[in-house]
DNA sequence: AGGTGGTACTACAACGTTATAGGAAGGGTG
DNA sequence: CACCCTTCCTATAACGTTGTAGTACCACCT
């Protein structure tokens, strides 16, 4: 590999001139300027990133923190990703993958990493509050956002949906279908699980309906703990409708409904949350609350750089507004598009 | 941050017994390593990543190439680099995320670093052959493996799921079942498309059918392409069963099917290709043929780092199996269990 | 002639490591 | 007592950049 005294020789100038060229100096004629650049492209040179960064300090490289295959939410894992290279592309900054594995300790050693390779941010998603690598994370002093974990230190913040209004416009949906005895899967989980459930029951105390436990179960978030889930709320009570805190219990309470004898979504109207691929395929169409990972991952990596960068003197953190979006799940009426202003209706229909 | 300096002055030693102590050489007794562990330890000192690559000229990084949104085959994306994360976790090797990104020629910014970061091997995914950012990897010269893109150099070669023995083992199981009239709703794209079509009517001239034309539709990998393609061979005539090169496509297959009015599996067996999440959520759940990405992600990363460290002299390519993973949407007889042996049987239920 | 100012460069000391060569004790051997 | 091993440790020169300080040269003004 060519190195810069490479160019300078071929250029017949001193390194730091090569050097300057490159990093822009602007006491440097045009005709130098020419010939560096030629000598360097006849070269095919490229500036060592590792030279450059032990002297100036700075690395430009960002730490993407993800489960390992035992974490959740992985539908919603790639348009985060996503959304975050998006916005880091052109800034100059990398984007390392850090992978951290819960089974076998080895996130510990990505944890050294983050340290060795001088990252000078984090972006972490899919992490409990509890969980030992957002802890790390704040012990490591890495200004770092999360995604839909709720941590916050003087370089931390997160990123994550309005799951309360999320929640919230889901269950009114529903009641301005005419649905009174609503039934809700909780999911156990961190802190934006409480939101859902907050949500649940600020829709219902806003139509003067009184909280009912009877019609609350709680699930692990799989499609069998729904379905579990689904099958213990129905041995004590039948409701009109359900609402699942994720799409993945939504299938398994369908497929309960379904094993009773229930026609969807005419004896059971069913919402859920996250609007992972799998919801506009199913049958019925699922009616659900739409999470946005790419702005997730556009928000925390903006506020991340904003902050790396001084311009900003604290990350702050953000929600992300949801969308519902209306399927054929808890059928159509008229009075609910009305009402529903500012929704998306959308149809899996694919005709021509 | 503590340097090496910082931790020898602590220690009461030389830089170079530092860096010996950590570097492992043997001439170290107990006792100073002792301290210097100690010394470290209480500085929180982790080495400067970039010093070291620096001078051992090595820089231990991998670059990962993904797709960006435009690219295609996403639900398949996550395993793949889970499988790649696990393979290389243990070894010292970092991964890079590199997201090329088609729309804005941002792409070439991400050639550039590989090279300025020193990248030793690069893993790819979800191109096409004659895609631009395949071209770029093979003209860098940095070894690389490429996932689902067959393309070959002195050190590059590719891990892709065997699509030949799969999509005729799922044209097989049609056949078992008894199907004579076979549709195949081919997909638009790379090199595997092609080997998905040759698997079809492999398994259709073992049976001694002949391959007709008619029966065959192209579309684009999505859901509505697959409506369409579904549509355009229903007007020309009418088959029993219908393989798709895609889940997605057979989605789209089975709307355009019930909305003609016809009952899956009852009137029309369907197959897909991919076994994405959504396969088993659909109603009735989706037959198809199952690609492993998580095995595609740790063949290609071994193979990478057996190239990289010596342990082999080329890179070699690999077919990965697949698997047919049987559900309810061809439905069942016991001949076709005991026909497809060796071949998993699995359901969605979810009961207790 | 001497001073001032600008332009177009270059020399050199970092940055934090590693690797090589080498040196100072201490103990055994002839 | 000179010699040679070990054992344990250190000095020093890289690695490829950047940034600061400085120099050489020329032109212009008084």
């Amino acid at each position: 590999m060519p190195t810069l005294r490479d160019v300078a020789r071929k250029a017949g100038v001193s390194v730091s001139t090569v050097s300057h060229v490159f990093n822009g100096y602007r006491d440097i004629p045009v005709v130098t300027r020419k010939k560096v650049w030629e000598a360097a492209r006849e070269l095919d040179y490229h500036p060592n990133a590792f030279a450059r960064n032990l002297v100036s300090r700075r690395s430009h490289l960002l730490g993407l923190v993800v489960p390992g295959r035992a974490g959740m939410r992985h539908p919603f894992l790639y348009a985060v990703i996503c959304g975050v290279a998006e916005e880091i592309a052109g800034t100059g900054f990398g984007l390392t993958l850090s992978v951290a594995e819960e089974v076998d300790h080895s996130w510990r050693e990505e944890v050294n990493r983050w340290k060795e390779q001088r990252f000078e941010g984090l972006i972490a998603m899919g992490f409990a509050e509890d969980h030992p690598v957002a802890k790390a994370i704040i012990e490591s002093g890495i200004p770092a956002m999360l995604v839909d974990t709720i941590l916050e230190g003087p370089r931390v913040s997160w990123v994550k949906s309005n799951d309360t209004e999320g929640a919230a416009a889901a269950v009114r949906h529903l009641l301005s279908l005419g649905h009174r005895r609503i039934a809700y899967i909780h999911g156990l989980g961190g802190q934006i699980c409480q939101e859902r459930l907050d949500g649940y029951r600020l829709a219902l105390s806003e139509a003067g309906i009184p909280f009912d436990p009877q019609l609350v179960e709680v699930a692990d978030f799989t499609k069998p703990g729904g379905y579990k889930a689904m099958n213990r709320i129905l041995s004590r009570t039948i409701p009109t409708a359900v609402f699942a805190a994720s799409d993945m219990m939504a299938f398994g309470a369908m497929e309960c409904l379904r094993d009773r004898g229930l026609r969807l979504p005419d004896d059971m109207a069913v919402v859920g949350f996250d609007d992972i691929d799998a919801a506009s395929h199913v049958t019925p169409a699922l009616t659900t609350v739409r999470q946005f990972g790419d702005r997730m991952g556009r928000e925390a990596a903006r506020t991340l750089l904003d902050f790396l960068d001084g311009r900003i003197d604290k990350p702050h953190s953000t929600l992300v507004r949801t969308e519902l979006v209306i399927r054929r799940s808890c059928g159509y009426s008229s009075k609910s598009r009305s009402i529903a202003s500012g929704l998306s209706v959308q149809d899996t229909a694919a005709a021509e």
